[in-house]
DNA sequence: GTGAAATCGGAACGAATTAGTCCGATTAAC
DNA sequence: GTTAATCGGACTAATTCGTTCCGATTTCAC
């Protein structure tokens, strides 16, 4: 019931991302020294992100990062799912037998269970993570 | 974003337990058999459910284990929480700083996150995880 | 066009937490 | 008083997570 500190970092990251969305482009390393974070860790972060779609990388010199959509429209959820996958409390639901599937009657109630948790973070948005100065 | 295998252990034997709560006492090797898991982590699961005061054990011969409240009394929140300890995502929120701690706009956040989410496992009581047993 | 620098991307290593197992202390019944 | 069965805690092994390093790719400058 604790997400890993690989999402907590990319949570951290992201918003420092957002302060930038108007300037352009950010180097991985600027983010590091922003956040505080150990550079390697931001750049396996930032990996992920942009494999999920939520980071536009742009290679070579002058390269970085930017935001691939306005910050508004990136929830917790999102954030969460580009690092740690699928929000699912237990790993019984996508093939992964828990060895008990003949006498599991907690089994079929655990989607509903994810869908409200992903519901109460797909309603928190980067915005309101960020802390900006503008909420609204 | 997962629960520990334990926690989702813990689920399964409380169920298998509140289906006794009418018989008595039940002992932690007779719900290993039913619910299928292996022996010894059921002990270790009611170990910990006894230590959270959710279940009551009787120990000596003839002993076992029974609900401490009604099932309808005991919520999916009380039962991670007695296997994983408090509801909270991050580690930040207990004393052991995320090394951001001056820049980390996000911290903030986390205390509404954390209770939105417990509110939301709270609201899932026992009985309704457990249902009506399923032959597959 | 060539060279060089800077960037992201993926892979490998190490550490930490977790899951599983075992043995001992306690307790009730006989 | 003895026996037997139980829970409780401690140890060992495994998986996962976190961190670090190195290589592939791309752009700018010359």
């Amino acid at each position: 019931m604790r997400l890993s500190n690989l999402a907590d970092y990319a949570v951290v990251t992201m918003s420092a991302a957002s302060r930038h969305c108007g300037g352009g482009r950010v180097s991985a390393s600027e983010l590091a020294s922003e956040t505080g974070l150990p550079a390697p860790t931001v750049q396996k972060v930032v990996s992920k992100l942009t494999a999920a779609g939520l980071l536009r990388s742009t290679r070579g010199a002058g390269g970085g990062l930017q935001l691939a959509r306005p910050a508004a429209a990136i929830s917790l959820a999102d954030i969460v799912e580009a690092v740690e996958g699928p929000i699912a409390l237990t790993a019984c639901i996508d093939g992964h037998d828990c060895a008990v599937d003949h006498n599991c009657s907690v089994k079929p109630h655990w989607p509903l269970v994810n869908e409200t948790l992903r519901k109460a973070l797909a309603d928190i948005p980067l915005t309101q993570l960020a802390g900006q100065r503008e909420i609204a």
